[in-house]
DNA sequence: TTTTTAGTTTACCGATCAGTACAGAATGTT
DNA sequence: AACATTCTGTACTGATCGGTAAACTAAAAA
């Protein structure tokens, strides 16, 4: 196998930054290209379905790095420390505010009925596994699920307000005020 | 005056229809014409520094429909009235969490640099109101900071998750604890 | 009724859009 | 070395982008 500077698996993150800058409809190719120093030829090499795969891949790659480090956790270790986990993880992959989840801003727009099912699923994923987390903490199913859902809610609010204000201080707040809130029923 | 189908302000809601649903790049100008029903000339008859001229529009429209029914009745009625009537305008702006909200959909991506006053100034009001009637209900200066940020995440976060979900539960259970939350110090 | 103003239509501009074609360079493989 | 595969750069396409120009219609003011 040729392989020369780049792999397509390389090329993901600087996509991602880049939809994550000017959205899906203002990553026009040219930036595309401008970010991550391919051009189009190489683009179209590694994504045959142009702007709508290269979004795609992104997603998918989110998908997977969410699924092992914050999903599976939540499956799999025991609850608190699955939720510690969770929010370790999510304070270092959003940058304490600073950067944005480009699923939830996906989801603002008819960008998501593009991508609906990568959208749904990666909330309903999360959802779920969170809520099994906190029944297993003791929550009845119910509460289990509000809070669940309540906590994404926080965490995509907290990042569309940090941006906002160009301050970390409400994501950082959200983490905190999370870390209390989901460790025993007795909220 | 001459006047024919449509006024300025009679088309500012239409933009705003049509910057919701595509965003501020994904909105181009055949599309705005095709949502508000005039040409291109009439558009910029109206809004002579063309597309950011009408996104600003909108944005001073926005901020001036929540100047009324959010922010003064949070500074001038009752405290308890106040959060009350904000949590009613809320829920009937963003019908129950099937229209998003341009500012924050506008703060996720480079469209916050071209706005940053707006958005900025939109969501800092909107947090000192509320903070000032948290704290003549009885929250301490810096605990009725925390809980006017924590609202306006909560708020945003939901129209996130009711979108990507399809679903207008967690905008509606956000209102509910809300509610709950913003009554009395004794959360 | 004539004039002025307000608003509309249409055609057009250069730039950029997403996407394609293809020749050639880089890198294996034999 | 010869060859095949993988990757890249460049030039191109037709369509659409945001924006302009100007001739035009409608209606209010004189």
């Amino acid at each position: 196998m040729a392989r020369l500077v780049a792999e397509r698996a390389d090329v993901i993150p600087l996509l991602a930054e880049a939809f994550r800058a000017y959205g899906y409809e203002g990553a026009s190719l040219s930036r595309l290209c401008e970010k991550t120093g391919l051009g189009k030829g190489s683009l179209y090499h590694f994504f045959p379905g142009g702007k709508e795969e290269m979004a795609g891949a992104v997603l998918g790659e989110i998908s997977h790095w969410f699924e092992r480090q914050v999903f599976q956790p939540l499956d799999n270790l025991p609850p608190a420390e699955g939720v510690g986990a969770m929010l370790a993880a999510v304070d270092a992959y959003f940058q304490s505010g600073r950067r944005i989840c480009l699923v939830g801003a996906f989801a603002l727009d008819d960008t998501r009925d593009r991508f609906a099912m990568a959208v749904n699923g990666y909330f309903t994923r999360w959802q779920q596994a969170l809520s099994g987390a906190l029944q297993r903490l003791g929550f009845a199913d119910v509460e289990a699920d509000r809070h669940a859902r309540a906590a994404l809610s926080m965490i995509q609010g907290a990042l569309v307000l940090s941006r906002a204000l160009g301050n970390e201080q409400p994501f950082r707040d959200t983490i905190t005020a999370l870390t209390a809130q989901l460790r025993l029923p007795g909220a």
